[in-house]
DNA sequence: TTTAATGCAAAAGATTTGCAACATG
DNA sequence: CATGTTGCAAATCTTTTGCATTAAA
């Protein structure tokens, strides 16, 4: 849902913070970025991977990972880790905050205005400089709410 | 921080908690909860093994992670996956929030009643029911302040 | 004595690294 | 051309599993 001129403009950005580091503006640097820039899901590297193979079908799992740990470093993207299993990332570049379910792993975002403001407190303030605040909601999503006899690890394997 | 007598009621509570569900209480089991109890970090598996192996020398990794497990399912622990490396355990059971490095990772705890007490947006209940509210704030801690020509992947191998 | 839990070693995943071949500036 | 980047394969790290043995109820 971001629209078509914001993506644009981001793609300029980048372009100019590789340039201005000295850094190589490659096709799959490009392609992982365009892939990332259209998810609103909180995709993991294979995800990724499965995504960009088909644009450029010989890219490796490795240049998924080195380009998602760069779009990091430039704070494109955000790493989640997911609880159970692999990596995960946040490619909103929207501030947003998360419903988490306990259960299973899954994420959801939303919108608020209000979160995206709350006072910091002293008590957290001493930990360093904020630069962002994020509210978190954990419980059972819809899916698990119907599933409750399963335990966590098992869900969590299904997963995969 | 926990005072000596609600520890004492937790280890009680976890002995019930195991014979109602015909679950053995193992030394290993004893120990590692205790480990548990007394921490206000966010260890992750392989440092509780280092800790409880002082008591009890013979205790493998793989019962770590089977009890560490054991209690995320009783609900004495949660998952926090911490973003790059291996999971975390937070073990503060005094509801609380997060101060996150969005750099090396460090996780430090705060408490705040309002905090505790937010809202919930009709535009997160539609996921499922709350269970827990939860503040991050993400930003540079004191020491990655101080050490800012680094990037992200080389200060968080630093810390194994 | 019955059943569940442990320790070990091996397996399975996820992520990273060294390096020769290759693409970009 | 010079340098940074890729793809591959191998290495590493973390976490899980199968199974014979041991300990709790």
């Amino acid at each position: 849902m971001l629209a078509l001129a914001e993506k644009d403009s981001l793609v300029e950005r980048f372009a100019t913070m590789c340039r201005s580091r000295g850094i190589k503006l490659t096709q799959q640097r490009l392609v992982v970025l365009q892939e990332v820039l259209q998810r609103r899901d909180h995709p993991d590297a294979e995800t990724i991977f499965r995504a960009v193979r088909r644009k450029l079908p010989t890219i490796s799992l490795d240049t998924i990972y080195r380009t998602l740990w760069f779009l990091h470093d430039l704070g494109l993207v955000e790493a989640l880790g997911s609880g159970t299993g692999s990596m995960r990332f946040d490619t909103n570049i929207n501030s947003h905050h998360h419903f988490i379910c306990s259960r299973c792993g899954a994420i959801h975002d939303f919108a608020d205005d209000e979160f995206d403001r709350l006072r910091v407190p002293a008590a957290a303030a001493v930990f360093g400089r904020i630069e962002k605040t994020q509210v978190e909601f954990r419980g059972l999503c819809r899916i698990c709410e119907k599933s409750k006899r399963k335990k966590t690890k098992e869900r969590a394997n299904e997963k995969k």
